[in-house]
Parts: C-alpha cells; structure tokens; sequence
RNA sequence: GGCGUGGUACCCAAGUGGCUUAAGGGGAAAGUCUGCAAAACUUUUAUUCAUCAGUUCGAAUCUGAUCCACGCCUCCA
C-alpha cells in the first residue's frame, strides 16, 4: 500500500487513484529566464522519485510538466518587471531566445540527473487559447473584476480559498511585508491577466477580449493540467514555496471555473538551503549542476546526496556532505562491480531474498523515505546470505527507484586509461613479477600523479581513475 | 504582528510511545589479505536523542516551559 503526504489534509494518506491503475499527474516546470540551480533540481528529482515510485507500484502514470516560457512579473503588484522581459533585456537577446537556451540547459541537466522525463513538456506560450478562455470561463461566472492593470480573481468569492494553505488571511493583513495595490480588493486576490503597458511595448504579448496582454502566473497551470490531464486527476506537485501562493491560487481559479475537484493529491518537495538560508534565484545565492561537475562531482554524486535526506525535511547543502556522498556513491558503484566479478557464487537464501524486496518496497511506499531505501539497499548489496547475483538483481530492481544508474557502473578499466598510463602498469607488472619492489613502487607514484591507482588482483591489475 | 518547521554520534541523516538499551552512508580505528600498499572483506565507533519539568508500567517519540536555528505572509523549486 503506497502512502503520501497529502499538503491538503497535512496527513499521510493511502494513494488511491481516480481511475484504478492509472495516475494523472502534473507537477510545476521550471521558469525558463535564467539557469535551474540544484535546489530546484532538488523538486525535480523528488517529482521523479515520485514518478518512479508510482510505475514501481505498478501503475500506469500520464505524467505533465509544463515550461513556463512567458514573463511574469517580479512581484504581483503593477510595479513589478517581468523576467523574462528583463533578463532578455540584460543580455541583449529576444525573449524567444532566452527562454529556448534556458530551456535547453534545462533538459541537458534533467539528462544528466537521469530524471525521467514527463509524457510531455507543455510550454506556457502553446496554450495561450486555453488560459484566456479560462479567463473568460471565471468572467462568466462572475469571480473576476477589472482593475486599471488587468483582470483580477476575486477570492473572497471562493470561501475554499485558504484551505490548501491554511492561510490565515486576516493575520496577514497585519504584518505583510509589503503593501498591496489599492485597487485590490482583497490581499489574497491575484491577477488572471494583466494589460500591456500603454507606454512599452512588450516582446510577449496577445490579443484577448480584455484587449492586449499577457496571462497572470497562475493561470497556466490551471489551463494546461486541465486541458491534458481533464477537470480532476490525481497528483499536483511542486516546490513547497508553491504552496501558499501559486497552488492556492491554482485551487481556486480551477474549481471556480469547474465546479468540480481539481486535485486529490497534493505533494510539496522542501527546500535545499545553502548553509543556513535558502537558496534562491531572486538573491543569487545559488549554484547550478555545471558549477558542481565543474568541481569534479558527477550528476549522480549529487542524486546520491538527495536521496540521503527525505524530500519533506530541508536539506543543508554543503560540499562536506557532497563529497560524503560522492564517496558514498563510488563505493556503491564499486560494490556493484566486486559482484558483477565471476568468482564463486554462494546459494541465496530465497526467504531473506523475498525480505528485502518488501523491506525495500516499505520504505518506498511509507511516502517515499529514501534514506530508509538507501539503507535496504546497502543492507542487500552486502548480504552475506544472498549470492552476488541475486544481490545484483536486487540492486537494479531497487535502481528502477532509486536511478542511479547502478547497471552502468562499469569497473574503471584498463581500456579506459591512456596507452602510457597501461603500459607504465605493465612495466611495474613485469617488475613486481621479478621481485623488483623499488621499481615497482616508483611506478606505482608515477601513475598516481598521472592520476590513476593500480589496483592490484591475484594475476594482474586493474586501473582506476583517482581524484 | 500572524502562521509554520527543525534541533539525533566527528559530518550527513532515518526513526515520532514498547519489535530500536537509536537504521544507513561518510569519516576514523583494528584485523584478514598483500612484498608493501590499494581494493575487497570483517569488526569497532550515541546507555543517548537542545535544556528543564511533567504524563505514562514504558518517551528521542506525548504535554508545558526555556534556549537556539530556519522558513512563509513579495517573486522563488
């Protein structure tokens, strides 16, 4: 029985589709005006265990994520800059191409995380049609008004409005941090669509019966989920900043418009904080995936560090825990080689066997604690009682979770070394052979400082890339 | 001002009333192996869970207070 964390209910719930064996799921995209740092990648590799852990389940996921390619503004307020208009702007490009390089960089890095990818890739700017016409759907309906900038959700017409949240509306009015548009009737209301300036032209706008413009930022969502995924589906996910704001507001403007439930499940992915703050785009405190390959981590070193925190605790990331876990990553992946190797093979106690896989399945469904999964897995690779090759199977069964590539983890052979460095490792072959310890050892400490260990075996040697 | 989260070994991090006198990884130490190393394998590494008081037959897990750190109420994964 797989169990989630509901945000709706704050509790953790048995998972029971709309439709038996079928998952819809949609969770939040990237914005595509500057590079994805690793804590977004945090929400992403949490939204593919989550992925993962469904077809692990055995169930039949149609899975969504969109691009959110258009410019929002910097803040909800008339005075906020768009960012995508902005950041084309700095960088002296049209907003079309920032959005597809970002985009790009984007995919790549998912690439290397070994991030499943969705069905389908929905681009904010694809489904301009389906956000005005739930624009106009909330008109009809009467939950909108007009202000001087846009067209605005009227909240207080939704009494649901808080419950997703458990937003305290009335507290926040006391303390907000920032004053809202006088024209706004409600602190909580949010903009559907938003006029272009009178005095600017905008590289991104459209025509819309409220005149030219652009969609508010909530909006997509709203009208892509539905249009692909139907009126009501499983699972929505997201960062846990979404909660508040953008899944609230989602919430209301598509059961306003529906009339019926939109999401059964909610599921929020914490933060990865850099020291003790947060990482975030808007202060520039954060680094991306290339800043950490370029430091000579791998893709996988850093999933491996995600894994060994449950996705609803904040992570501190640092480079102390990065390399304990990079470390922690190769050992695994050297394991997995010790097993692949053919020696003898013992007999496998098939009870302790059946034990591992539901220990494992456990921890997964217990709303996917992968740090306990992690565990089994460790547990299993080392199991005296096992054969090698059932510990195997058992590994790249739990892979099909975890994605860490466990099956391409190929010992760092001769053939992968320069000819130089194989054939120095000949020599002190040779040498060690005649009993010529001196020489041999020398060799060794020149191919350690062309970066490579000898690894020694019974009738030869094997060679490994050092760092 | 309101809402909320967390403090577990040297580091990261599970566990949220008895199965746990606290998983797993990293690191460190010892042993096996080895010409010596490395790799591999084995073993060891928290009587204790921020502090104090309480509830209970029983608490890291519940309650209260205190200290500390952090997040949200602006855009943000």
């Amino acid at each position: 029985m797989l169990k989630l964390f509901n945000s709706l209910t704050r509790t953790l719930e048995e998972f029971v589709p709309i439709e038996p064996g079928k998952v819809r799921m949609y969770c939040c995209g990237p914005t595509v005006y500057n590079f994805q740092h690793i804590g977004n990648f945090r929400t992403f590799v949490f939204e593919d265990i989550l992925l993962r852990t469904l077809k692990y389940n055995g169930f039949d996921v149609k899975y969504i994520m969109n691009i959110t390619d258009v410019g929002h503004l910097t803040s909800d307020e008339d005075t906020g800059e768009d960012k995508v208009e902005k950041s084309a702007k700095e960088q002296g490009r049209s907003v079309w191409d920032v959005t597809k390089f970002y985009t790009e960089v984007f995919l790549r890095d998912v690439e290397l995380l070994n991030i499943t990818p969705p069905e389908m890739y929905t681009k904010a700017t694809e489904y301009m049609n389906e956000q005005i016409a739930m624009v106009k759907c909330l008109e009809d309906r009467g939950f909108t008004y007009r202000t001087s900038d846009g067209i605005y959700f009227d909240t207080a017409k939704f009494p649901d409005y808080p419950k997703l949240a458990r937003l305290d509306i009335e507290g926040m009015k006391e303390g907000a941090r920032i004053e809202f548009s006088e024209e706004k009737r409600s602190i909580t209301d949010f903009a559907l669509w938003k006029f272009s300036p009178k005095d600017e032209k905008r590289q991104m706008e459209w025509d819309s019966p409220w005149g030219v413009g652009f969609p508010g930022w909530h909006i997509e969502c709203s009208a892509m989920s539905t249009a692909l995924l139907g009126n009501h589906f499983d699972i929505h996910c997201g960062g846990i900043d979404h909660l508040p704001v953008h899944h609230t507001n989602e919430l209301a403007q598509s059961e306003a418009c529906t009339g019926e439930k939109y999401v059964n499940y909610w599921l929020h992915g914490e933060f990865l904080n850099m020291g003790d703050e947060k990482m975030a785009k808007s202060t520039g405190n954060f680094i991306t995936l290339q800043t950490l390959i370029d430091k000579g981590y791998s893709p996988m070193d850093y999933r491996y560090f995600l894994l060994m925190a449950h996705y609803r605790k904040k992570l501190k990331f640092s480079f102390e825990a990065l390399d304990s876990a990079k470390s922690g990553y190769r050992n695994l992946l050297s394991k997995i080689n010790t097993l692949r190797k053919p020696k003898q093979d013992s007999a496998s106690d098939k009870q302790v066997y059946e034990e591992m896989k539901s220990k494992f399945l456990n921890a997964v469904n217990e709303d996917m604690n992968m740090p306990v999964a992690m565990s089994v897995l460790w547990e299993a690779v080392r199991n005296e009682k096992l054969s090698a090759e059932d510990r195997l199977k058992l590994a790249f069964d739990f892979d099909r979770v975890l994605g860490l590539r466990l099956d391409q983890a190929l010992p760092e052979q001769v053939e992968s070394a320069p000819d130089e460095v194989v054939r120095m490792a000949d020599e002190r072959l040779e040498a060690k052979r005649a009993k010529d310890f001196a020489r041999a050892d020398k060799l060794r400490q020149e191919i350690k400082d062309l970066g490579f260990e000898v690894l020694d075996s019974k009738d030869g040697y094997t060679l490994r890339k050092s760092d």
